[in-house]
DNA sequence: CTGCATTACATGACACATCAACTTTCGTGG
DNA sequence: CCACGAAAGTTGATGTGTCATGTAATGCAG
């Protein structure tokens, strides 16, 4: 069953990597919308929000930041304002730009649903682990994402210094 | 920064682990359909397909297996079966139910796309680990998967005498 | 300055996903 | 056997994502 691409090995864990991911995705998402109301698009978003000072993001910078076109966020932020889980402010100084502002009512829906959240990682994921697994779940993200970043940003070799930080996090904006 | 449900290890592996995953998908997304033309979808659909027997599957059972609901698929079908790539057929024996059929067209589809994206696999993610690393992230692949199956099927506590059989796949039909 | 490419974001049309019916067939208790 | 609930799929309306394009502001080359 080997197939001509990956050996037994590689092929197992890529394939193990998949099924995780496609059922665990579909799991949390059930949930986080059964147990809050939010769609993980939502969570995305404000969970993006709520870790950055001032609790606001730029569109484009959090666009890139969760991978999705500017268009699909622009769309979605308008309907999660009408919902009001977020504002958009203008940007002192460049008045092309707009901020993604966390509301009150935004705040109160990440809070409530990032617990419920997490415990879900928890019981379906990280509690399932041995401590030597987490961390080299933890050394494998960071080795994969350090790759990814670096070819999409060739200028940018990652901040000098903390190689493949991936903890940096939308606090340090990237680029 | 380490927030109150996850500790520092906890919180490192499941950040590192959604950020690969937010990166690799688009990456992954993006070559393909330059690449070959199809969407992540279609090459869910296809690939699935290709790997059982009689290149077929009746359509609840491929959605429920990719986590897909039944709509999505059925919609999804009608659009590949525009395309030419696969075709449905009717069940001998339950004439309510139908085969998703993998066409010539389709097959040939697949067979370009397979090796164009597993070299993606290997370029953004398995060249990069370690044999340990890999076996480690098949380790906890089929933890993961193990625990959300026996939880959402009660009755059928995996293959006997195969606990957490993660790699049998379409070829041996759950339920 | 001024012209022009670039950046930042929004928008509208179309593709795709979800949700709630709906149709047909199955299978089972009575 | 037959009535009726459950199963297998499909369908149409509506919500969400994508693609191409539009608008306005910026910055920089000359």
């Amino acid at each position: 069953m080997t197939s001509k691409w990956l050996d037994e090995t590689e092929e197992r864990a890529w394939r193990a990597y998949r099924r995780m991911f496609t059922l665990l995705e579909a799991r949390l998402g059930r949930e986080l919308a059964a147990e809050t109301g939010l769609s993980m698009a939502d969570y995305t978003v404000l969970s993006n929000l709520v870790e950055v000072e001032g609790r606001r993001y730029r569109v484009t910078a959090l666009a890139d930041y969760v991978q999705w076109s500017q268009s699909r966020l622009s769309h979605h932020l308008t309907r999660m304002e009408e919902r009001g889980l977020v504002r958009r402010e203008q940007v002192r100084g460049d008045a092309r730009g707009a901020y993604v502002v966390l509301t009150k009512r935004g705040l109160q829906a990440i809070a409530a649903a990032t617990s419920a959240h997490l415990s879900g990682v928890r019981r379906h994921m990280v509690d399932l682990l041995t401590r030597e697994q987490l961390e080299t779940l933890g050394d494998i993200g960071q080795i994969v994402v350090g790759h990814l970043i670096e070819e999409s940003e060739p200028s940018t070799p990652e901040t000098p210094g903390e190689p493949g930080d991936i903890m940096a996090g939308p606090g340090t904006p990237r680029r």
